[in-house]
DNA sequence: CTTGAAGGTTGGATCAGCAGACCTTTTCCC
DNA sequence: GGGAAAAGGTCTGCTGATCCAACCTTCAAG
């Protein structure tokens, strides 16, 4: 029989043989709910909606929120209150963060491609579809953050929420989803490096150079303040991070 | 208590608390397989690895990995024979395909904008790091598609190759991935659509002007090619399906 | 005609998740 | 002051997915 065997098959089967790796609903509800928290999304003081009426809209047990509501808990990021108008809120102020593991080094590259390519594809989409009033409330984002350049804990949830306004001019849920994914898994990367005054501020100038060349649906530029703007963070990870 | 309640929060926080839907392994598994058996990334005929060893490299029991291939096999997308020398094979001819279901009609849109920015991201990565040996490959793709215009069900697995290579060329393991899981969500849409030889010359006449682009790294020739590849078929689509 | 390599079968143990009832604490409001 | 309501906290039983490990059946190579 003249079959090829599958496993002598070129390098583009090896993503298809990898391993599985089925998230369960107590570990997707926790990355949910911490990245949503460390991004600055529910910002410290937030109240969760009840246990009850949360679990419903997450689609889970009761009992299988409660175990990742415990663990946040536990981790010091959610706090709860018992009794009529108490609940859980966001802790504030919030735990330190942990410095990246090995497992989230080892592949920084590759993040960082994955955020090169997700973040340019959706600036020229953005470019392409922006309404005026999107854009207005992605100029106030660089207004506010104009005041924040020596603050890099306050800096970065307005940052974060700049990119992921970006993404939502997209009108597109998959494409505010990715962003928000990737958003996460840059913080892990550069919530322990140095963010100097003057680099937060040529980065907000990017900002603002972002936002016109999008109000101008001018999406050669867009893409091309986009790709300076990523390669900024990139260098500054290159000369801190291993194998380089 | 001066608290934000998350629940009167913007639409960004819609996708925080929006239904965790957690795949099992076994789902996980027909799920990789078929996606690469659809994609021709498994030709008709291939066989596969034994169970056993298969089992272990996707880090699964034994058991569940059967469940899935039970279920591949009852589609009719694998086939199996026993005894030594036996094994598991992609089946040849494979099945036809099924008609996109109404939850993959209801999303085509953003199905298509995850497209744009995916592929013209990763083009330009691929413009800005393509080794020559690379982009060799991808011109013999392009040679032996233009001998295969008028037979879709031929044309598009090396049409995904394409893609797939196109992707490769970064060399991110992460973008890769991105490509293949892409891919496989058009798949469902365009095999049921009308491809005439015309509209598959012009269309390989892009991945010709692609290759020269990423050849000569020119980054935004590339993107603007690619974009250019993509909205082709975002305007068939609009053309067939519903809420254009 | 033996042997080894493959798919096919079975049974038991474990664990995540679901469902739902119930308990405890606290505040609002009559 | 005393419910009633709204919140988090606890318990128990059940189901289904998964794992593990052994064993059976088929069949071609040697």
């Amino acid at each position: 029989m003249t079959t090829t065997t599958a496993h002598e098959a070129p390098a583009s089967l090896d993503a298809v043989f990898a391993p599985v790796h089925s998230q369960t609903a107590f570990e997707e509800t926790v990355d949910r709910l911490g990245t949503a928290i460390k991004l600055g999304l529910l910002p410290p003081g937030t109240r969760l909606p009840a246990e009850r009426e949360l679990c419903a809209r997450l689609g889970i047990a009761r009992s299988t929120l409660r175990s990742a509501l415990v663990a946040l808990g536990q981790s010091g990021h959610l706090r709860a209150t018992r009794g009529r108008g108490g609940g859980t809120f966001v802790a504030d102020p919030q735990p330190p963060a942990q410095p990246p593991s090995p497992e989230v080094l080892a592949e920084w590259r590759d993040v960082c491609d994955g955020r090169m390519t997700v973040e340019v594809g959706i600036a020229v989409l953005a470019a392409e579809r922006a309404q005026p009033a999107g854009v207005d409330a992605l100029e106030e984002l660089v207004i506010a953050l104009d005041d924040l350049l020596d603050d890099f804990a306050a800096y970065r949830p307005l940052d974060v929420r700049f990119h992921v306004g970006l993404a939502e001019l997209t009108d597109s849920p998959r494409l505010v989803k990715q962003m928000t994914e990737i958003q996460g898994a840059m913080g892990a990367l550069i919530s322990h490096i140095a963010h100097p005054p003057e680099v937060l501020d040529s980065a907000n100038d990017q900002h603002r150079r972002l936002v016109a060349a999008v109000r101008r649906h001018d999406e050669a530029l867009a893409a091309r303040v986009m790709a300076e703007h990523l390669r900024g963070t990139e260098h500054v990870l290159a000369g801190l991070l291993p194998r380089g």
